[in-house]
DNA sequence: TTGTCAAGAAGGAACGTTCGTTTTAGGTTT
DNA sequence: AAACCTAAAACGAACGTTCCTTCTTGACAA
């Protein structure tokens, strides 16, 4: 009977959470050691092994708040009515991710890309995330070719075009910029725009106007 | 006297780089321990300090190939004549990285994406491998940015079309569908180009046809 | 309101392990 | 005989984790 509020609890556990997703985006995950987290959340090993068994759990909730992060707002663009063009949607999503998590390095660069960029190696590692990870693939995929039919149906684009085959597309330029930003830095959110829009002007020769 | 022929030498380097490459595509360069190449490349811990300094050598070792790799092919595309039109020139380019680079995983996976996107993540870490990937990037920016202004030049697309901001959406369909292959495996090179001619194929309403 | 106290929360030294690397001695190839 | 390589042991450093101690909290009795 002396526990301490369940907000503290929380937040505790955020502080964590926050303090380990700075260093695995800096050093990755098996480069950060748990010391360095301890030392950047300012908490004793016996704090920290109270709200995770261990690193790798750590590892695991952060990659799962990362995909659950990632997957909400792919969904969010596929809910969207009318469907916005690729220009816009595209960019807007990785609006949607800096509003979503805006946090930055020391340098003032973007964290979340980085993160992205980290949890697709560790997917590859783990069995279990990497099954995670391909189901909301699927369910992203599915969603967004439901955007393409979207298009046909506007008369924007010809039905016999391969929506699956476009959605897919559409989830790489995402994906390439979010690298892209992580390797790079920058806010060119809007150049991609202009990029998409360029994209979607070509007209290959001998063919219509 | 007594040494052994440089062609010796030179394949023994090569097979160190090959099977520290396997084990880095397969764990990630911090996850693997200089054991598991030792056991991977089957040599002694003696044989493989003659070749390399140490675990950062061959890691930077790799880094370099895998850099020096993807540059060469992205400038590669960059120097056809006539530029192909994305929706050829993207799955070209994928193609041809599997051609030089077309080793496999244990289970049949293309090990190069993987690869791709450790040493993306390894980037982040070293500044002298973010300058190198951002000088390389640069010029594959402005070689693309070089085809889209042959796409003017032919009447393909406006000439107000922002050529640099097409250029980095193009490379980052590239490398969106270097992650998507690195993390679900499949030789989709074929649906990217149907991908990109239904993007292409995007008319927004109330414009032209 | 105040004092007491058990239990939860946090601290921090220390554990055993594993890491990358070096060293040793001996064997094999050229 | 010189270079190449093996096998094994050993190194200090750093790792993830545990364990015991200390501090803090909040319920409850006075």
């Amino acid at each position: 009977m002396a526990r301490v509020s369940q907000e503290h609890l929380d937040a505790r556990r955020r502080q964590i959470l926050d303090g380990a997703a700075l260093c695995f985006a800096r050093n990755g995950f098996h480069a950060t050691s748990m010391q360095d987290v301890l030392k950047e959340v300012d908490l004793s090993a016996g704090a920290v092994y109270r709200y995770f068994g261990g690193k790798e759990e750590l590892i695991a909730a952060i990659v799962t708040e990362v995909l659950d992060t990632v997957r909400g707002i792919y969904e969010q663009a596929a809910r969207e009515t009318p469907p916005p063009t690729p220009d816009v949607l595209i960019p807007r999503t990785l609006a949607r991710m800096r509003e979503a998590r805006p946090a930055t390095l020391d340098n003032g660069e973007w964290m979340f890309p980085r993160l992205m960029i980290q949890v697709w190696t560790e997917t590859t590692r783990s069995p279990e995330m990497a099954a995670t990870l391909s189901e909301g693939y699927q369910n992203v995929r599915a969603g967004w070719a439901r955007i393409v039919e979207g298009y046909k149906d506007a008369g924007m684009m010809p039905r016999d075009a391969d929506a699956d085959a476009m959605a897919r597309a559409m989830i790489a330029v995402v994906q390439g910029f979010a690298a892209q930003i992580a390797l790079f830095g920058g806010t060119f959110e809007e150049s991609v725009g202009d990029g998409l829009r360029a994209l979607m002007a070509v007209r290959p020769p001998g063919q219509d106007a």
